[in-house]
DNA sequence: GGGACCATGTAAGTTGTTACATGATTAG
DNA sequence: CTAATCATGTAACAACTTACATGGTCCC
């Protein structure tokens, strides 16, 4: 139950309504959580049920804005503390794992499409990394840890695969981009 | 829908009952895709409904034993082949992107455990890599690929969160451990 | 007036987890 | 004979996805 914690979070933050913290799940948190519109407001009434948060305003259009309360925030707490043992689950280890089941030529158009995927979410990366004014607070400091996992994730991810081009002598003509 | 593919993956390889495939999930895929048990038998009937697989043999104490079919190995290809958007879920990212709201001193502990963590894991696919004899199948090939994934990624996983430790002013005596 | 964006919610269906329930076989 | 392991399944619940449904407000 991981979603209820990411929606306290960005809680915690600053107050917001669902149509609010849905947005800051695609720019900020995309890379990091998921979440649906529905599951936004879902998870929203369940927490304002369990008196972790609260309507803090309402305003037009039948707007609510929602403010973490102390029980939220002990939640909060509680949950970062708490180790976790996370199942895993890896679709594209997963699909590398059986790559013996197809055509060598399917085996390097995927591994090569995680390249270009992965060089995509860099260009992405950097972009939030050079857009956002960090400051010198916490949540800033913690905001550059976890985005400075996923710029060295991407170039993980691309040295892997194209070891792995190789490693299966699967390796074609190279594609144009470089790690810069 | 991965986990009914990761099912029909394996039994690509050669058949087996529930309770082999729930043993190959713990053993080799533990650190690609996790499983239970019910899992594994609601997802047997489901498959065998679709004729996917089929029945190919009964051994005592009702054990079935069940074989991919044809029509499963394409639907295997196609689901490899197929591009994928997989929504992003990281628990322990997430919890990076919170520490701001703990103490410094729960955020240390945070990243130290993740550094244990990942050097238990190292252990564990460093006897895994040994313990097997990986001949030159091409399935034990993508094997081995995956696995030099999880290798170099516990070693990533590590190196970042020392790098935390330092950037967050959190390092306190640095734990025996050292990359070897 | 119309399009873009703001804003919230429900319903149906699928997937995944935990707990329950049962019983056979084998090794010591 | 008894503990470990083999072996299969169901039920209840929780989580997540996709689609549906509705309407307000602002800017041009």
């Amino acid at each position: 139950m991981s979603f209820r914690h990411a929606v306290l979070g960005l809680l915690a933050d600053e107050p917001a309504s669902g149509y609010d913290l849905k947005r800051r799940f695609e720019r900020t948190m995309r890379h990091v959580w998921a979440a649906t519109q529905s599951q936004v407001y879902t998870e929203l009434g369940k927490l304002a049920d369990d008196q972790l948060i609260e309507v803090s305003a309402e305003g037009a259009r039948g707007r609510k804005v929602y403010a973490i309360t102390q029980a939220g925030r002990e939640e909060l707490t509680r949950w970062i503390r708490e180790p976790q043992h996370t199942p895993v689950h890896n679709v594209e280890l997963l699909k590398t794992f059986m790559l013996a089941e197809v055509a060598p030529d399917d085996a390097r158009v995927f591994l090569s499409r995680l390249i270009d995927e992965a060089q995509d979410r860099r260009a992405e990366l950097r972009g939030l990394r050079d857009e956002v004014s960090w400051d010198a607070s916490s949540s800033d400091l913690f905001g550059r840890v976890a985005l400075e996992w996923g710029l060295r994730f991407v170039d993980f991810q691309i040295e892997w695969a194209r070891w792995a081009l190789l490693e299966g002598q699967l390796a074609a003509e190279e594609d144009g981009n470089q790690l810069p």
